[in-house]
DNA sequence: ATAGATGCAAAATGTTTGCAAGTAA
DNA sequence: TTACTTGCAAACATTTTGCATCTAT
């Protein structure tokens, strides 16, 4: 992870969002955001939670999951880890991310009671055109 | 990949879809299934095909890729590879999956033109609870 | 002063579901 | 024959957007 950006101003909302996001709980949906700050802005809009957690993204302070499911989750947390989720009930288990030369047989050291068939990798990166733009 | 359940029925529908999938067109949205299936069934639904999606994801012989988005896509190939998306304009590139200790690193020989940020891990299995009620 | 941010509500998008009718085994 | 599947349409869930107002710089 890395600073790729500076937020221009820090609302009260934004700074909120942001506190709440690098509290330990991870795995935050937008939703689970909202219902939180909601605590300390009582009538905050979900929107602003979206609005938020991209630019806050996009700024790299937070990292948005993809977590296999249509619904993004966002984590405020640095330290590294992987998932593993049941192909029949979706289940997702952390695998914590240690010394993987060959990934599968090492999630399995991570985890318990999972069978492992598969894993998704994907790289998170800037392209050439948006670099430019910066 | 491995199977990992058999298809009771095989329907035209079914069918149609499963060889569609095995074709080397990659990363199809449940809607791009659509309109293609629907060359050959016009009036297919599209309910049926993300319930067959669904079906043949869980029957092993499909993935389902999570792709950083919230539409899901399908994958019916075999050979591994992994993807670069920009964290700006979400553009995904594929990677070839070879050879790498420092995944980070290594995903740059497989790249040009992105800037390597991050990178996310989801390792796909069953648990328990599901191995069991097979 | 003003570019950017907010709250609200409506719209857009993607996915799932109930049901009556149809079909593979 | 019958349990599974389909097409259809409506329902759902999540995310995005337009706009008038507000606010951090």
């Amino acid at each position: 992870m890395q600073k790729s950006g500076l937020i221009e101003r820090m609302t009260r909302q934004r700074r909120i969002i942001l506190e709440e996001m690098q509290t330990p709980g991870r795995h935050l949906t937008a939703d689970d955001v909202y219902e939180r700050v909601k605590q300390k802005i009582p009538n905050i809009s979900l929107g602003t939670v979206y609005r938020n957690l991209e630019i806050l993204h996009q700024a790299g302070l937070i990292k948005k999951l993809t977590m296999g499911g249509c619904q993004k989750k966002y984590d405020g947390g640095m330290h590294r880890h992987y998932h593993v989720r049941c192909i029949k009930c979706d289940k997702v288990q952390d695998v914590s991310a240690e010394a993987f030369q060959d990934l599968n047989k090492a999630a399995l050291h991570g985890v318990d009671s999972f069978e492992i068939i598969d894993h998704e990798l994907e790289f998170i990166g800037i392209c050439d055109k948006c670099r430019v733009k910066e």
